[in-house]
DNA sequence: TTTCTTTATCGTATAATTGCGATGAACGAT
DNA sequence: ATCGTTCATCGCAATTATACGATAAAGAAA
């Protein structure tokens, strides 16, 4: 207890660390159907106009740029004008990078989870 | 072109899978650093009181409550109460069955996007 | 019983997301 | 130059997320 009668709390964490935050980010990319969809979509047409992706969507014109917009935010896609059209693909380089970052925090909870039910419930 | 000069469209779909909405659920579920280091902190605890867990987050106790909440509401962790206590500890079968979908959705998009790259640019 | 501790929930405020029609910019085609 | 196509952006509405203080419930401790 402390002079104000509360519980003593160890001291709190001003912010979230960047791989935190850098994790978070990627999974608010991908926390949208529209937007693992238009992936999956690009991965399998290499390249590909919005207006194809739009077509293969249930949502509007406007409303696919905006996912589009989303995923080039965080680097997963890239567009290329073409004239009046856009070309997107997917980066791979971003795509790895974000996959490898996901696969260091899920293979680290595992462990962490197994060394801790070890020393826990011996 | 059909009588409304419009461009004839591919049949819009619907909507989404249920395994593109369960990825962006899972996904959803991860996009907010908050939630990123509840489950490390877990995994490092095995179990642990929601009290703990405020202490090491820069958040008030409403805030995480409502952060815990999400995360069962996916199915990745659980709470059982103890008395006036929760306790809280990662869903290891969760966790595993989210992991291998998000393993299997990055996995299908890099080898397609091999295989599109070879057909498109042979 | 009364008090303290712990945590979920309520109420509220603010911000962000999602969706779409309308518009405009850029360009190709005529 | 005019028209048609393609797509990003604007403006708006509706919904959802985030955050926190206050409160209530549930039990432990006195």
């Amino acid at each position: 207890m402390n002079d104000k009668g509360t519980s003593v709390a160890k001291s709190k964490i001003e912010e979230f660390s960047q791989e935190e935050s850098r994790l978070a980010d990627i999974a608010k990319a991908l926390s949208h159907p529209a937007r693992i969809k238009i992936l999956k979509i690009l991965s399998e047409m290499d390249v590909c106009m919005c207006g194809e992706i739009v077509d293969l969507l249930p949502l509007a014109q406007a409303t696919v740029s905006q996912h589009l917009k989303e995923l080039k935010r965080v680097g997963l896609i890239q567009g290329d004008i073409e004239g009046p059209k856009t070309c997107y693909c997917i980066n791979t380089n971003s795509i790895n990078e974000a996959y490898s970052q996901i696969q260091n925090y899920f293979d680290t909870i595992n462990k962490e989870c197994k060394r801790s039910c070890k020393t826990n419930k011996k």
